[in-house]
DNA sequence: AACTATTTATAAGA
DNA sequence: TTCTTATAAATAGTT
C-alpha cells in the first residue's frame, strides 16, 4: 500500500529504513492494540532495534493474569510427573515473590496497570529475591552446621577433661590401694 | 476497512469476535514479520488468548543473541553497584544453565534455529534446573547437618558413660577412704 | 512532517 | 470455514 509495491526484502538504505521502520513499528503497535481491544486478549509485542534499543506494547491487563496464563500454558504443555511437580513449586515460589515485590511497591503502583518494562523491573526482583532467599537459606543452613561443629568441639573438649578426671583418679586410686594394701610379698 | 468502519471496542458477538480474531491474527503476524524482514530487526509477538491458547510470533533469530540483548537492556537499566551484582550473578548462573541444557539437548537441535515455543521449553528446564540444584545443596546440606546432630548425639552418650564412671570412681574412692583411715572419733 | 496515489487489510455477505 | 467484494486503512514515494 503506496506508491509503488514494495517487495518484502531488507531496505539497504538507512534512512528510508528508518522511515519505514517509524512508520510500520506505529501501524503494527496500533493493530495490536485494536486486536487486543476486538478481542479482549492479551498481547504481548517486543521488537528489538539492531543498536540495542527496545519498543513494546502490552495490552493493560494484570501481571499477574498474564503470569497466570503462562502458568497453565506450561502446565498444558508439561508431560510426566517430575515436571508437573517441578512446574507446580515453580508457581508457589512465583506467588511468595508476588507478594514479597507487591508489599515493596507499596501505593506507588495499582499493581493492575504495569508496563512490560514494570514487567522486566519485576521480573528482575523476583530473580534477584530469588538469589537472596537462596543466599539467606544457605546462611542460615551454614550456621546451623557452624553451630553444630562448634558444640561438637565443646563436647568433644569435655570429653578429653572428663577421661583426664577419670585417669587422675585412677592413678589416685592405685596410690591409695598402695598405701591401703599391706604387701605381703 | 471493508463494508463499514468499525467501532474499536470489544465485540460482544463471540462468533463474530472469533472470526474478527482469526483475520486479525493473520495480519498482525504478517505485519510483524515484514516489519522484522524489512527493516532486519528482531520481533516477538504473544497473544494469550481466553481458554488459555497461546499464539506467538518470533523473528527467526538466536535465541542467544535475544537473551544477550536483553541481558544488554536489562544492564542498560540498571543503577547501583547492589542490583548490578545481582544481575551479573544471574547472568553467571543463566550462561552455566545454557552449558547444561545445550549438553542435554545434544545434536538434535542447532541450537541457533529456536523458536519461541523451544524458548519457553528452555525456560522451564532453567527453572528445573535451578531447583533441582537448589534442592540437592539444600539436601547435601540438610545431610550434613544430621550427620553432625548424629555424632553429637554420640559425643553425648559418650560423657554420660564417662560421667558415670567418674562417679563410680568417686563413689569406690569413697568407700576405699572410708576403710583406709582409721576412724578416731 | 505532510501529502496522496496505491496497495493492502478486512467487514459483511454469500 | 472459505471466498468474494466493497470499503476502510496503511503506507511508499514525493514534497
Amino acid at each position: 500500500m503506496g506508491r509503488r509495491k514494495l517487495k518484502i526484502e531488507r531496505i539497504e538504505d538507512k534512512s528510508s529504513r528508518q522511515v519505514t521502520f517509524s512508520k510500520r513499528r506505529n501501524g503494527l503497535f496500533k493493530k495490536a492494540k485494536e486486536l487486543s481491544v476486538l478481542c479482549d486478549l492479551d498481547i504481548a509485542l517486543i521488537i528489538y532495534s539492531s543498536p540495542g534499543k527496545l519498543y513494546h506494547y502490552c495490552s493493560t491487563h494484570s501481571i499477574g493474569k498474564i503470569l497466570q496464563r503462562y502458568q497453565n500454558y506450561q502446565a498444558e504443555t508439561d508431560a510426566g510427573p517430575s515436571t508437573q511437580k517441578a512446574g507446580y513449586s515453580r508457581f508457589l515460589k512465583c506467588e511468595e515473590l508476588l507478594q514479597i515485590v507487591d508489599r515493596k511497591l507499596g501505593d506507588e503502583h495499582s499493581f493492575d496497570d504495569l508496563t512490560v518494562t514494570d514487567f522486566i523491573h519485576l521480573q528482575k526482583q523476583f530473580e534477584t529475591a530469588l538469589i537472596q532467599t537462596r543466599e539467606t537459606k544457605t546462611r542460615l543452613l551454614l550456621n546451623s552446621i557452624s553451630s553444630l561443629e562448634e558444640k561438637e568441639k565443646l563436647l568433644e573438649e569435655e570429653n578429653m577433661v572428663l577421661q583426664g578426671k577419670i585417669d587422675a583418679s585412677k592413678r589416685k586410686r592405685a596410690a591409695i590401694d598402695l598405701n591401703a594394701i599391706p604387701t605381703t610379698a
